[in-house]
RNA sequence: GGGACCGUAGCUCAGUGGUAGAGCAUCUGCCUUUUAAGCAGAGGGUCGGUGGUUCGAGACCACCCGGUCUCACCA
């Protein structure tokens, strides 16, 4: 028999020895008075003997899980571990009674137990309750991986045998939030964040939404789709890879200013900032343009750091972030110009190929065909890698995306003369949050001109078809919305995911998801 | 998808071709203020899987499974 079927063997003999002495292990109720954070703070040394004597009768309920046993023969000291930290108990066996102690040396590290006792402080300085009484709350059948931490001298803590098999920690993540203490504080803390996010965008009168998930047409971002099916309609249908074309049908329905948190999925690699399913959140704000969104996102992400983190500033690896308003703002164009001496403006597309090649930087041949394409690749190439303190970078080349508005500088004469001239590119109002070399979203003026929004989606199936693998389908539905006709708008996609990766000091985007996604066993 | 690395007891790990190991956990005994409690003893393994090389494989080789890091794609 495994060591495993033998240690589960062994206790659910012991559970069978608990019934057989009348104790329900799953009892159905406790009454919690109390947790160990709020009992240790408030600790006070009585000062005299007959306060020591007293406070024997201020008695306190607390439940929580057992996590370590020292049992000394007729007394035993345990840690329980509550929600807010954790809090040794004291049971004396001519105190408690010799049955009731009897039962108590069958319970395991792993068992809830609820403890009812007075506070004292022990030899060794450690607030600790004196049971009084105790009741099993919930036999552990499956055995913990037992994590010691002490403390030394100087107060420094040190964890022995941690658990720290990352496959097993995502996988058995209950067991990874019982044992690892910092684990739950992450994900507190992107609560936190996300509970942030919603106060900021309510506070400026932006409307909470629910849009689909399942999607017959995907669109909204370049991406390559999860595909299902629908048995009762017999149809395929998407799971959406962002809800942007939903939120704006809803300003042209007539709501000012919406947003939404969502799960996106993408079908495509998993890496240490790419989960399949990801948070994002969307807004979008009626007669607002690209510079209202920059405001509004260096205002939510700011909020955010003050909220989860208590200032602006926070450390992410060895680098300090800086979140303060207001962000730096840069043109792509003058990005790139800073950093190659390119002016992508005065040169030609051969000029632009020709830098890439002789500077050994890859690129897809098939968007060779495009100037705008390739800007966008230079930057991403060359720029990218100096983005590390908060920064916006704007006005992208349109071939970049179908939905956005191009600059407003340009007058419909020399749009018709850019568009038919392949050594010029036309800009779009778009701007990219950067943080730590990481897009942190995506936002833009919104374009709303159903012809000029027709053509560049058609122009997106065109290069479906030549190949490219993230391009939209046509939607229809979603370009009779733009018709029937939508205010000046703009939009905002930001990454939570990846915000709380930085305010958290998170490595991978598995450690800020409960549960990633993993190859089944 | 490419590359590098990893998989040995419940957990953390050692084991450079010759009888599978340590600490913790578990079990037995002792121990009424311990705290990585302590002391004495015991049990626990198809060494990720399948083939191969070899007199002999946990180790060497091939393939497979799972993972980590990294590059590519993307947010």
């Amino acid at each position: 028999m495994s060591e495993q079927n033998e240690l589960i063997k062994r206790r659910l003999e012991e559970l069978e020895k608990i019934r057989e002495l009348g104790i329900n292990p799953y009892p159905h109720r406790f009454d919690v008075t109390s947790d160990s954070e709020t009992l240790i703070s408030n600790f006070n040394d009585p000062e005299s003997d007959e306060e020591k004597e007293s406070r024997k009768s201020e008695t306190v309920s607390v439940a929580g899980r057992i996590m370590a046993i020292r049992k000394m023969g007729k007394a035993t000291f345990c840690h329980i571990k509550d929600e807010t930290g954790r809090i040794q108990i004291y049971i004396k066996k001519d105190e408690i009674g010799d049955i009731s102690y009897d039962v108590f040396r069958l319970l395991d590290i792993g068992d809830i137990i609820g403890v009812t006792g007075y506070l004292f402080r022990t030899k060794t300085g450690e607030v600790s309750v004196h049971a009084v009484s105790y009741e099993l709350l919930t036999k552990s059948i499956h055995p913990l991986p037992v994590v010691k931490e002490e403390t030394t001298e100087s107060g420094e803590k040190i964890i022995h045998d941690a658990f720290a098999d990352v496959e097993l920690r995502y996988r058995q993540r209950y067991i990874d939030l019982i044992v690892n203490e910092n684990v739950k504080d992450v994900f507190i803390k992107r609560t936190k964040i996300i509970q942030s996010i919603k106060r900021t965008l309510e506070k400026n009168k932006f409307f909470e939404v629910e849009t689909p998930t399942l999607q017959s047409l995907y669109g909204g971002a370049n991406a390559q789709p999860f595909v299902t099916h629908h048995n009762a309609l017999d149809i395929d249908l998407y799971l959406r890879i962002s809800n942007e074309l939903f939120l704006k049908r809803l300003i042209v329905g007539g709501f000012n200013r919406v947003y939404e948190f969502v799960r996106d999925f993408r079908n495509e690699g998993i890496d240490r900032t790419h989960n399949p399913e990801f948070t994002q959140v969307e807004w979008y704000q009626a007669y607002g343009d690209y510079f209202d969104s920059m405001n509004m996102f260096e205002e939510v992400v700011e909020q955010a750091c003050i909220d989860s983190n208590g200032t602006t500033k926070v450390t992410y690896g060895d680098i300090e972030l800086d979140f303060k308003r207001p962000w730096k703002r840069l043109r792509m164009s003058d990005a790139i110009l800073d950093k190659t001496g390119l002016n992508i403006h005065e040169i030609k597309k051969q000029e632009i190929i020709d830098y890439l090649n002789t500077n050994g930087i890859d690129f897809d041949p098939k968007i060779s065909h495009s100037k705008g394409l390739l800007i966008a690749n230079l930057f991403e190439e060359t720029c990218e890698e100096d983005l590390i303190q908060p920064v916006f970078i704007y006005d992208f080349p349109i071939d970049t995306t179908p939905l956005c508005k191009p600059l407003r500088e340009y007058t419909p004469e020399q749009l018709k003369e850019m568009d038919s001239d392949p050594e010029k590119v036309i800009f779009a109002e778009r701007f990219e949050p950067y943080v730590n070399k990481w897009e942190m979203g995506n936002s833009y003026t919104e374009l709303n001109d159903p012809v000029l929004q027709r053509k560049l989606l058609e122009g997106q199936v065109e290069r479906g078809r030549a190949g490219e693998k993230e391009t939209h389908p046509l939607d229809e539905d979603f370009l009779k919305a733009i018709e029937v006709g939508m205010p000046p708008t703009t939009g905002v996609g930001m990454g939570v995911d990846r915000l709380v990766m930085l305010l958290t000091n998170s490595h991978s985007i598995r450690d800020v998801i409960f549960f990633p996604l993993m190859r089944p066993l």
